[in-house]
DNA sequence: ACCTGAACACCGTTCAAGT
DNA sequence: ACCTGAACACCGTTCAAGT
């Protein structure tokens, strides 16, 4: 007589999820989410092939959240109208705002954690297909080195304020404002910074 | 008679810095750092007090190493009159240099293990201040906003190339000069994007 | 089909004991 | 003053055994 199911992926993410934002990545362990989940540790891998799935459950489950905030703020995908620098700097600032709810969970995303598996989550994938959207309104020719230049900028941002890297005092709130008006501002002049 | 000392800190950092390199940040053991100099696993709380410490020495050699590499190209640190856009442009093509031939240090750079502990290291210190002073040469009024800019660019887009978050194809090299470009153009433009 | 206890090789860390 | 073995509480992972 088979045993009924007592955990799901969904419980397994929340578990994960939560005991990192409350005791750190390094806290996500076999043990931890198993007895949040009310299970043995050996019986977790009928769910997960190894320790590192745990973090790209979370992964996926911030991109996910992430893309639904993004779409609430800026409308839908494609048949939006909206000023392209409002979308973009929306997108920014609701990447900022998962940041500062969910550090933990904001830092792996582009970490490795999500990246390393095939195929790549849903949530991945309609999160870089927004971003590549947004970009493309608001500037001519290939979207990808913007794309890349406004991620990683924002990546880098959120993961170092987060990491307590900004120590020489001055407002945060503000640097992060200079960076996105400085970046939304050259997408939008229409040319490239080079001939 | 007292035991002579059979560790340095030179040998503890490099052994730690070499492992993390080949085999990932997650093989700086305790046990591992320790086989690496030739002791057991105990003696290294003779000289580091956590695991921890183990990372920030590889952060802090990265950081002084950065710093020599940007001073061999940019010049002594004051008296210099090279052009402001080819410093700031050599800047970051040597912190994406470091990040390409050492990933794991520099991957820790700017991620909360050269941070947490006081007083900051010698080489965080000089690297601040050098890249401070260089912002400080090209663009007008406070450098910390530029700074912060910058540098959470320059981190967040080295950090996803070494993970292997740029999966859309395109040339990774010109994402990075269109980058740089976009940022140091703004700088250098000597007015704040907003009024 | 899923869950469990037992087991293995690890790890960080502490501490009394050596030299 | 530094190094060591022994010990403790953990961890990821495997596997035979239960239901």
């Amino acid at each position: 007589m088979p045993a009924p199911q007592r955990v799901t992926r969904a419980a397994l993410t929340a578990a994960a999820r939560a005991i990192a934002e409350r005791d750190g990545i390094d806290a996500v362990t076999i043990s931890a989410v198993a007895a949040a989940v009310g299970v043995r540790a050996p019986s977790l891998y009928k769910h997960v092939a190894h320790r590192h799935d745990l973090l790209r459950l979370i992964a996926d489950d911030a991109a996910r959240e992430l893309d639904e905030d993004i779409m609430m703020l800026v409308g839908s995908a494609s048949g939006s109208r909206a000023d392209p620098v409002a979308s973009l700097t929306a997108i920014a600032r609701a990447f900022r705002a998962l940041s500062a709810r969910s550090p933990r969970a904001a830092s792996l995303l582009f970490s490795g954690a999500a990246l390393s598996a095939e195929p790549q989550s849903d949530g991945m994938v309609a999160l870089t297909r927004t971003l590549l959207d947004a970009v493309r309104a608001a500037a001519p020719g290939d979207p990808l080195p913007a794309a890349r230049t406004l991620t990683a900028w924002a990546h880098g941002f959120c993961t170092m304020e987060q990491a307590g890297a900004f120590q020489l005092g001055g407002d945060v709130d503000e640097a992060f404002e200079f960076g996105l008006t400085t970046l939304v501002t050259a997408f939008t002049a229409g040319r490239s910074p080079r001939r």
